[in-house]
DNA sequence: TTATAACCTGACCAACTAGTCAAATATTTT
DNA sequence: AAAATATTTGACTAGTTGGTCAGGTTATAA
């Protein structure tokens, strides 16, 4: 009896009332994130996303509530990623460091997450009715940010004259976000083989040296 | 009763059956890109198109039978523009010019035919169950040509060695394309103002000194 | 003029969808 | 041990969706 209540009090330990909320959020999180990356939010269903999570579809209400919240989650711990790779870019006074880490970071992130990557491009895509906000405040701010330095080392002839600095951010996104919002295109071109860890690694390597290239850097 | 006559002739020439399915065809497809473009093939509802069409929804069908041949003539009339932008790689020896022509040449169809770019995007980022067959032919065909081209260039010292060919390729159309498929995106940090047909100039020029640099070439 | 073929469209339907709910089960607190 | 709280899930519903179709109009060929 002594036993069997060791064994209870063990079992409940592991699936704690919060473990299991956690374990579920986690569960349910990953599985949207896979759906919304292929369907968007209209094409999305719960079932779909309730099948994928291997859960009944009530269970994903019972979490999230609604479809549309249940996306807000997914586009949030998103953006957390994406802020945490910007970092990099403030982290280096020379251009070529900060290029070539924060560049790095963004393929990084492309290999790493990259159904994530493609929910956030088909929210811009469908005019980012969710994102509006998040777009114009957190992340105007950091590329204001992003563009002073640039156009510092512009008037320090540490890089060449770019223009305006978007255009430069612009080319690095859109290269980056390239490997995982469209791997699949990458994938048929490359002879329907999906890149490897070295593949990659070298394309990483390659994709930075352009970029330095393209300010005026020699890698 | 002669003029009359006339009258119904002249009336029956300018909406002769031949005309109307060409004309309505027409409105149709435009209507279908923009809502494509917005929620993906399975996001997009008949009723949407019917509506941005200003027809009613049995029309839609009428014309195209299912909303997956509707999606698929869209498609097709996208790859005839992306392919017209592509010959113009081929019709330049030099890389100098060729560069800038086709970067040129895809910056144009993305300010002209932003829907069109998203739609495409929607596809490949949804797994490309469509545009497999056309990916791995046609447009494999184009890629290794111009895969080609450029290392034929890096041999004769006329760019810089590149390493992969591909991925300058794709940092060009990632680049060009970001200009439609992220245009909300370009807007807020633009301070929510689209941009002009001269700013939109003065960022086509920039993108194409970045490309030219990148491989070595002084624009 | 008449017959035929193409165009047009409101009404309809079967299948699907987001979200609800009540009842059952499991954990935690008292 | 019992009460309170949280999780689980099948069954259900109101609304939406792609697609059909009959019966109409309009253009064209005979």
């Amino acid at each position: 009896m002594g036993n069997l209540k060791v064994a209870e009090k063990v079992r409940s330990s592991t699936r704690s009332k919060e473990k299991i909320r956690e374990e579920n959020e986690r569960i349910i999180l990953i599985a949207a994130e896979k759906v919304f990356a292929k369907h968007g939010l209209k094409g999305a269903t719960t079932k779909q996303i309730a099948d994928m999570a291997k859960l009944p579809k009530s269970n994903i209400h019972y979490y999230f509530h609604t479809k549309l919240n249940l996306y807000r989650c997914v586009l949030e711990s998103i953006l957390v990623d994406w802020m945490k790779a910007a970092d990099t870019f403030n982290t280096f006074d020379e251009p070529r460091e900060a290029f070539r880490y924060y560049v790095g970071a963004k393929m990084d992130l492309s290999r790493i997450r990259p159904y994530g990557s493609k929910v956030w491009a088909n929210e811009i895509i469908s005019g980012a009715p969710e994102m509006e906000a998040i777009l114009s405040s957190r992340l105007k701010k950091w590329v204001d940010t992003c563009v002073g330095s640039i156009n510092t080392w512009v008037e320090l002839k540490k890089i060449i004259n770019v223009g305006d600095a978007h255009t430069l951010l612009y080319m690095i996104w859109a290269t980056t976000q390239h490997y995982a919002d469209f791997e699949y295109q990458v994938k048929i071109l490359n002879n329907g083989k999906r890149l490897s860890d070295v593949e990659f690694e070298e394309k990483k390597q390659q994709v930075i040296d352009l970029v330095l290239r393209s300010v005026g850097l020699n890698p």
